[in-house]
DNA sequence: AAATATAATTAACATTGTTAATTCTTGCAA
DNA sequence: TTGCAAGAATTAACAATGTTAATTATATTT
């Protein structure tokens, strides 16, 4: 790297943490330019220095949160038995991550991109950071179960979408209305689909 | 109904039946108070003498559109036997409308609101118009399969959060990439989950 | 130390939602 | 019929936003 591109990397790096910041605080409906300059120290117009636009730099903050995820996960899931047990406990860490950051949710499955290139990885990041950080615990129900891989990816697919669903529907809509039935819903729903 | 609330329900559906025109052509993204008295023929400022924002002019289309669902799903499924069947044949009637009309998912699903009173017995119509058209079709099935209430809930809610967050990863992502891969992907999806 | 390149800031513009001020209509009393 | 008051619709205006252009400050090089 030359200096300049240093240079350019430290610049990034004080807006992208700005953001991280604002968003984690204040969530993404609220982000601005001029918000995340301010909380950056700079002027709004030196984001454009750096980054094409809002969105861009936007989408370079879930990319870095779907890392904070995954620790979190590994965290509260260190004591969990691989496999059924391990998977359970992962969905409800997942959920009460964005719980705790709305705006990240919604930043990761409600923001679209138009445009390719550096996006389309950070969707496909976003798209499976779970499965991957799931996959050796489906690979023991697989197992235990006698799942053939169609079989197992369907289950994987469920228990996505059946979390992030639910946690739409709460998070944008307050259904269920109280956290404590929202977290029994869930846990019956994702046992449901886990019994094949 | 006295004269001048006639005239106010008058002037009230010229702006709804704008807002629908629009977000079907044009979609919920780029929907402006500008926009929706353009295509009423009114003064932009005219719609806040009817409607105390533009968020509230927008839920009342959701409203009217979920008839619009219901009516194509009663269409398209008109001639498929009740029960699976009939279960099968909605799911796909159900994405093909929204693949249509991207935009009134966005406003269905994705769509915040704040206030309370007349919008959260929108959210309530949202949520549950899916469970209401096919209530029927789950009750043969949990009969067949001698499914336990909770049990034939737990199927009812697997299948609308697969379809509606594979739907919105495939008009928000483009995931997968091509239409047809996408329908045979949730087929397989809502088949699995019928399997029980 | 002067000239040049680079980086950051302020000004400016267009587009929003929304409200205030103004103009236009309409129904009704004289 | 005419003038007036109430109501309805329009235009003007404001603040917030993303973004770009013009300007100023800083750093580098000769």
């Amino acid at each position: 790297m030359t200096k300049n591109e240093i240079q350019e990397q430290r610049m990034k790096r004080y807006f992208i943490d700005a953001a991280k910041r604002y968003i984690k605080g204040e969530g993404v409906k609220t982000v601005t330019a001029r918000n995340i300059a301010n909380e950056a120290g700079y002027s709004y117009a030196t984001i454009y220095n750096y980054f094409k636009d809002i969105k861009e730099l936007i989408f370079v903050c879930a990319s870095e949160f779907i890392q904070e995820i995954k620790e979190q996960i590994q965290l509260d899931t260190a004591k969990s038995e691989p496999g059924e047990q391990r998977i359970i406990a992962a969905a409800k860490s997942y959920w009460r991550y964005f719980m705790q950051y709305k705006g990240i949710f919604e930043l990761m499955f409600l923001e679209t991109i138009n445009e390719i290139s550096v996006n389309e990885n950070i969707c496909k990041a976003i798209d499976n950071f779970i499965d991957e950080e799931m996959e050796n615990d489906w690979e023991i129900i697989a197992k235990e179960k006698d799942l053939n891989s169609d079989t197992k990816k369907m289950m994987m697919d469920a228990y996505k979408s059946t979390l992030n669903f639910y946690l739409l529907m709460y998070l944008n809509r307050r259904i269920p209305s109280s956290f404590t039935d929202f977290e029994k819903d869930m846990n019956l729903r994702i046992k449901f689909i886990l019994e094949k």
